[in-house]
DNA sequence: GCGACAG
DNA sequence: ATCTTGTCGC
């Protein structure tokens, strides 16, 4: 065997298959470029009212995937009032993945059933549209600034924020114990402090969202908006530790995933 | 070999 | 994301 031979070996045993690696690359192109039409400002006037007045309905989406197939998922797209925050609109859809889940691309095996809830409900009632998203996930905090809260923040030009649950490691950022010290200094529910990463750019920030979580959630700017009125927002949406727009579109999700799986396994067995 | 790896 | 029960605490 050759040298050349064994780095092909090497690639093949180590390394995802090219197909793979070719689209992870044409990916990474399309982020660059959707993001130059990033905003990271407020550009709502509600964004900088005292108490959002102006703020009507808040949006929160998720997907859901059940263990048996990793092909199928619901897509939901929920709408609450605000401040009430109660659900006025609900959306769940099954939807056939298209993409697997890759580190730093999250946006391109979720964010086409997102895109088509948002169109679906233009369609339906207009007058329900919400005038911010919360996304789970990231925004400016990714490997390339563009993660799935921008990508989806661009494709409907909708004000976007991104709720991640665990810290992405990136630009120098770690979990480590001086993270985890200013995690233990978080006093009361609203508390944050921002991350900060090698390059000196603010990527986001850590926020204790209620009183009682001991573990907090991570927020970054995902379009149309600044951190600081996203920490805001998104604390102000916190009965629990996870913001309600986001937790009743998981909730939905599930029960609808349930529901559907349920039923194809009694049409499957013929009952 | 080990840790990371949004969802 | 999903796999998983009870359990300790307020």
């Amino acid at each position: 065997m050759s040298a050349g031979d064994a780095q092909i070996q090497r690639d093949k045993v180590e390394d995802e298959p090219e197909r793979e690696q070719a689209e992870s690359r044409q990916w990474e192109r399309e982020q660059t470029h959707l993001r130059k039409n990033l905003i990271t400002f407020n550009t709502e006037a509600w964004q900088s009212h005292t108490d959002f007045l102006g703020l009507q309905r808040i949006g929160g989406v998720d997907l859901s995937y059940p263990k048996e197939d990793d092909k199928v998922a619901c897509a939901s797209l929920v709408v609450l009032s605000y401040p009430e925050l109660e659900v006025i609109y609900e959306d769940c859809q099954m939807v056939t993945v298209g993409a697997p889940y890759v580190a730093g691309y999250l946006a391109f095996r979720e964010v086409p059933f997102l895109v088509d809830a948002i169109h679906k409900l233009k369609e339906k009632d207009p007058t329900l549209m919400p005038q911010v998203l919360l996304v789970d996930g990231n925004g400016i905090l990714h490997h390339r600034g563009f993660g799935v809260a921008c990508h989806l923040g661009i494709l409907t030009d909708l004000p976007c924020i991104g709720v991640a649950k665990n810290l992405l490691q990136v630009d120098g950022l770690e979990n480590n114990e001086n993270h985890k010290e200013k995690i233990r200094q978080l006093r009361n529910g609203g508390d944050s402090f921002n991350l900060i990463g090698i390059s000196g750019n603010i990527l986001g920030a850590a926020l204790k969202s209620c009183n009682k979580s001991s573990k907090p959630i991570y927020i970054s700017v995902g379009h149309k908006i600044t951190l600081e009125t996203s920490l805001q927002l998104v604390h102000s949406c916190c009965r629990y530790r996870v913001p309600e727009p986001i937790r009743q579109a998981d909730i939905r999700s599930r029960e609808f995933l349930c529901k559907k799986t349920a039923i194809s396994e009694t049409s499957t067995t013929g009952h």
